[in-house]
DNA sequence: GATACTGTCTACAGCGACTGTAGAGGCAAG
DNA sequence: CTTGCCTCTACAGTCGCTGTAGACAGTATC
């Protein structure tokens, strides 16, 4: 039954092979069996679960969340709102980052549309970086990554 | 002239002491000047540079754009197209971005919706994040952070 | 002058979520 | 038997910082 390589497991779940082996050292996927020659074996199982985490990931979820929301799954009698309160948390966050993209673009787009050409020491553009005080707003949250 | 230490030269700027050793590691902030004793001194030069950088990063630019909108700065008899074509870059990326977490807030909205109470065995947000394919759109760009 | 407190110095480890590398060994097809 | 891919471990690197350790500098108070 649990036949698969990692390489297998990987095509089948859509995650990367070194991806996987650091989910394992992470303790996300627990430690699977080996064959012989020590190489790791899986099943349909951990397909699932992989995909489950994969998933996760694309929607946002944090390692800590989708560790906390593995071990919700494996208590199937418990209520539902914890996972709710993770996923609510998630939202929250994509919002307040949302809003902060927006507002990047805001500026962005203003700043190129004052930009009238010429050279780099008459750049608008330049200006406008340069000169935080000609932003409306002023309270800029630093982004982690774009 | 030159006679601020770093600490007033981090409250002036509004960036960090150690950010502002950081960025003379990498290249950003040149070499100081130092006191008799080793100590880094700076002039309002430096204030308005890292006021540049800070902005900068505020406005989602990475490093390295940052350090060619720098370098940009220093020959002010280029064309002003370089510097329009960094910031036009940065604007494609947080629109990118953007897409990508509307996305994401429209498929957890829909999750959370979803929800009818009740055991996490039956959990519909649990559901959904195990089944992949009840999401409209397969394809989803991984995000490197929230 | 002694003491305390804060600021500054260097150098290095750690964060999250991986990705890339090196060097070795495993496995199936031709 | 060789080719060529797969897998193994272990560790360094990514980005943009942040935190830590231990030592010296400068200023304020007693």
């Amino acid at each position: 039954m649990k036949s698969m390589t990692i390489g297998r497991l990987s095509s089948a779940a859509k995650v990367k092979v070194t991806t996987i082996r650091y989910y394992e050292s992470i303790g996300l996927m627990g430690t699977p069996d080996r064959s012989a020659s020590g190489q790791r074996l899986y099943g349909s199982l951990d397909v699932e679960r992989l995909s489950f985490v994969r998933h996760a990931r694309e929607l946002g979820f944090s390692m800590a969340a989708i560790k906390d929301l593995i071990g919700l799954q494996t208590e199937p009698d418990r209520d539902c709102s914890a996972v709710n309160s993770i996923a609510q948390k998630q939202l929250s966050e994509v919002q307040k980052r949302l809003a902060q993209l927006e507002e990047l673009e805001r500026e962005l787009k203003r700043m190129i549309k004052n930009c009238r050409g010429g050279k780099v020491g008459g750049c608008q553009v330049m200006a406008a970086i340069n000169d935080h005080s000609e932003c409306e707003t002023d309270k800029h949250q630093r982004l982690k990554t774009l």
